[in-house]
Order: structure tokens, then C-alpha cells, then sequence
DNA sequence: GTCTATAGTCCGATAGAC
DNA sequence: GTCTATCGGACTATAGAC
């Protein structure tokens, strides 16, 4: 585990760091262990001796990826109040949407990764799941819930993939209408 | 163009139903120009005189995957009433998400294409910017007509990654869901 | 624990006959 | 318009020294 001030990064950590940093500069076609080996200052022998093929490397970025998302959800958490039922889903929106990462074509690189070998979304797919469960358990209205974490997600993608062509005003009011939505998930009044 | 009725398919098409087949039964990494060739039945070099590399290839298998999206949408919109606002944004979360297409993985694999070649995609940004469009003209809340587009993509994304981890009765309320959002989005009573 | 060197595979694209 | 044959390059992973 690795805390938030890094002073000095473990091979491990730094050869995720040079991973994801290449991916963003070159495109995901361009991570070949290689290249990777290069850009962590590590041979391509060392680089094997910690992830024993691509693989577990992929695994790796992919695993990170996903803390990075639930940090920023959990940080989001914090400064919502404590005794609202909405805070949770609103702790997800802004957690995920409220400043771009930056990070777009490592996701994108990674999920390109995926579609090879599925098994490496398994991580995630088990989040997903413990998400939804905490939607059904937490009490508002679960397909009102569904709906808003869904287009978190396809908004996150969108921009993952670049598809998406809104204004930054155009994102902000959607951001906005999603905690809007969150709010009614969760007092119900919406099923009139 | 291909008509609904295909009594002799053309040497392209018939690429591309055997190329989409391919990756949906071996997976994304096994669609290599010698597997398409064999699966279509024609040789490398005739492939290739079709397709003049593989980037064209999958230029032309996202553009008819895009082509077979928006008729799916187009045939909703003919069985819903010509005269209410919400009908195009109702047809556009039935064509897409009504039933499920088969066709998940096709769709995962030219995602994961387009990681490494993101102009693959600029066919499929322009549609989708088309619908943005399409949504800020339309008179209904904006926002909320985003937010429903954005979650039916990322219902479609989540099967497509097989991340969504919903039961069949999930999926249906939340499509409900969504159809009774569009009905408030152009009738713009949730504002109050 | 990290390195060098190399084996072995696979793929995209070209050349040129028919 | 379709074919065969092959080139040249890139990639993963292993073997073994230090």
C-alpha cells in the first residue's frame, strides 16, 4: 500500500507510473514491455521479475486505476454531510465527474486491454456489483439510483473514448441535474 | 447499399459478417487479416484488395455497427406517436437498449481498436454529436435529455464490458425508468 | 533482484502470377 | 478480382550470468 506522499516509490509503483505515463503520451498500442522496461529505467528482465508477464501488468494498472476512482468517491464522501441518504450517490458523481482526470486514454488503453482478455475487468466487475448493492441497500429509489450511476458512467466513458461533445457549460448543468436527480432518488417524491 | 433482403451477399459484406462472427466467438485479439480471410472463405491478398489494410477494415465494421444503431432507433421512433416531443428520445433509449443486440463483444472489440487508432471513431463522434444536436433542438430540458442519453450509453457500455451486473427485472425498471425521465424532460414539469 | 541476449511466434503488408 | 508466397518487423517470454 502506498500512501499519498510518496518519497520514495518501490520499483513496483514507479513502473505503473512510466506504464501509464506512456500510454497517455503514445497510445495504448505502444505499450510493449519494451517500452514500458525503458520508460521505468528497469530492464525488460527486471520489469518481468516484478509482473510475470503483460498480463499481470495490465492487471496491475487496472487494479490502481480502480483505487485511484474510489479514493476520489471517498474524498468526495467526506465533505458531504454524514446524515443525508443522498451523500453516498452524490460522493459517487462528483468523486468520478467532478474534474476530468486527465487520465482519459489510460482508461481507455486499459479497457482496450480488456476486450483480449476479459478476466482482467474481474476486479472491477466486482466493485460494480458492491455498488449496486449498496444502491439497493441504501434505501432510495433504486431505479432512479441505477439511472444516475449509469450516466456517470457513460458520461466517464464518453469522455474515456472522447465521443462526448459538450461544452464545459454543457457539463457542469449536467453534473448539476445528476445531483438534482440524486436528491430526488432519494426523498422519492419523483414517483408523484 | 444493402437492402433488409441480402439473396447474394457481396464479397465486403460478407467480410464483415465473418469478421464481426470471428470476434464474437474467439475474441477481439484473434481478428487478424489471416482469420477474417479464412472465416470469409477469400485469401489474405483478397482481402486486401477489398480492404487495403486493416484499419479500413474496421472503419467500415464500425460504421455498418453504427448503421444497424441508429435504424434499430429509426424503427421506434415509427411505432411511437408522431406528435409528442418525447418520442425521439424515447426511440433512442428503445432502439439502443429494448433488447440486448448479441453483439456485445463486436461492439468491445472495435472499442478496443480504436485505443490504438482513435480516428476509428471519428465516424461514430459525429453521430454523436448529431444527437446533441438533435437534444438541444428538440425543446425539452437539456440536461435532463443528457443525462438520459448518457445513461442509456452507459447501460450499453457496462453489457458491452459485461460490468452491469443487473437481473433481467433491474434492467427493465430501469428502462422504465428512463422512459418516464424523457417524459418529464419535455414536459420540463420536474423544474418546479 | 536486476541484467543481457536470444529464442520463437505471429502479424500486417507487398510482390507478382493468373 | 483473386490467388500464393514471402518479407520484414514487432512482440512476449525464457535462459542464464552477475
Amino acid at each position: 500500500m502506498q500512501s499519498t506522499a510518496t518519497p520514495m516509490p518501490g520499483a513496483r509503483d514507479r513502473i505503473l507510473d512510466a506504464a501509464e505515463q506512456l500510454v497517455a503520451d503514445q497510445g495504448a498500442s505502444n505499450l510493449t514491455l519494451d517500452a514500458v522496461a525503458q520508460a521505468a529505467s528497469v530492464s525488460k528482465g527486471g520489469l518481468l521479475y516484478h509482473y510475470p508477464n503483460k498480463e499481470a501488468l495490465l492487471a496491475a494498472m487496472i487494479e490502481r486505476h480502480c483505487d485511484d476512482l474510489d479514493e476520489c468517491c471517498a474524498r468526495e464522501l467526506e465533505q458531504l454531510p454524514a446524515d443525508q441518504k443522498s451523500s453516498q450517490l452524490k460522493a459517487s458523481i462528483l468523486g468520478v465527474l467532478k474534474r476530468r482526470s486527465g487520465r482519459e486514454d489510460v482508461g481507455a488503453a486499459l479497457l482496450a486491454a480488456a476486450a483480449a482478455n476479459p478476466a482482467l475487468l474481474d476486479g472491477a466487475r466486482a466493485r460494480y456489483a458492491d455498488h449496486v448493492a449498496q444502491l439497493t441497500a441504501s434505501g432510495g429509489c433504486f431505479a432512479r439510483s441505477a439511472v444516475i450511476m449509469l450516466a456517470v458512467d457513460g458520461l466517464m466513458l464518453g469522455e474515456v473514448w472522447r465521443l462526448t461533445p459538450f461544452t464545459e457549460e454543457q457539463r457542469e448543468l449536467i453534473v448539476q441535474e445528476l445531483l438534482r436527480l440524486a436528491d430526488e432518488a432519494c426523498t422519492q417524491s419523483h414517483t408523484g
